[in-house]
DNA sequence: CGAATGTCAGCGCAACTGACATTG
DNA sequence: CCAATGTCAGTTCCGCTGACATTC
């Protein structure tokens, strides 16, 4: 990451001329550092899981198939869970198998299905990435607790009010 | 955007796993929200300006010109005000100059560089589009103003603690 | 001279579309 | 027959690296 080191917050400027241009700006100031965020944790995380070989929507991937009981889950079932494309899946899969991280198969329950399996090698690598990754507190080491459960609520509504969850449109809890 | 309707909160569920195995998930759970939202805002802001042929990312470009005295800038400025790499600002240029929302000239004041100035037509597109974001309320017309200002300001504690404003590593405010 | 600015070629990644085969 | 699951080919987008020309 090279640290910007400007003599302002960009951001915050954006903000002041908006306001003078166009009106309030608080959902634009609020959407761009969700923008910027995510970059800087992109990066953070990219670079924390490289040298074992993985990108972090791989790790991701490998993370899922170890919390399921048998190792093992349908590419639609990954699909679905981390809001992927299922192009973006059979992509994944195919570099993770490639890497000896994961293995195919047909699902036996449904024969238009493939299952996606973690391999030990797979286990072993998901251990030391995820180690890397706490040791960085997610890139979200600046935050306290508190901080980061409101982060979490705030965005929760954004994403409820996107219709991630059933039901969750209108008023979610 | 295809709504994902899951019976439940995939995040949600990643953290509550994520406990039982490896510990605290509230830097996990916030990170990840941080990913789905700019995924979720991205995929709005795109669908919002693509009818008037931009993307996201050119949108910002233009907004930028507009908010100049002059209606240019150098691209070193446009890339460290936008945080983006100089071969991507390269591009953007190259594609709204395609497109007629801007014009290239040799910065007269440094033989290096270059200036992008916006044309009357990208004039036009960037008031057009902006109503359509504002339209949206920038996709989080789900959040009140608090909670905008909230969202804003833990966020710039990542911002910050990343480099991004110079002497805001340590304590800023 | 070294540093800065920008361009170019090329690579990797991830999302998307449209078409298709297979199966429920 | 229609719907669902994956795969494949091809496109776009953006980020990065390395090399390079030009200029400060």
């Amino acid at each position: 990451m090279r640290p910007l080191g400007l003599p302002f917050d960009p951001i915050e400027r954006a903000g002041q001329t908006w306001e003078e241009r166009f009106g309030p700006a608080s959902a634009m100031r609020a959407a761009t550092s969700v923008f910027r965020v995510q970059q800087i944790l992109l990066a953070r995380f990219d670079e924390a899981v490289k040298p074992h070989g993985l990108t972090f929507a791989r790790y991701e991937v490998l993370v899922l198939l170890t919390f399921s009981r048998t190792g093992e889950l349908p590419l639609k079932v990954i699909g679905s869970r981390l809001m992927v494309h299922p192009t973006s899946v059979t992509n994944a899969i195919d570099r993770l198998v490639a890497a000896g991280y994961v293995r195919r198969r047909p699902n036996p329950d449904d024969g238009r299905g493939v299952l996606a399996g973690i391999t030990d090698a797979g286990r072993e690598v998901v251990g030391t990435a995820t180690a890397a990754l706490t040791a960085l507190d997610f890139g979200l080491g600046d935050l306290s607790e508190q901080e980061r459960a409101a982060l979490f609520a705030i965005l929760r509504r954004v994403r409820l009010g996107a219709g991630d969850v059933e039901g969750g449109g209108a008023n979610a809890e």
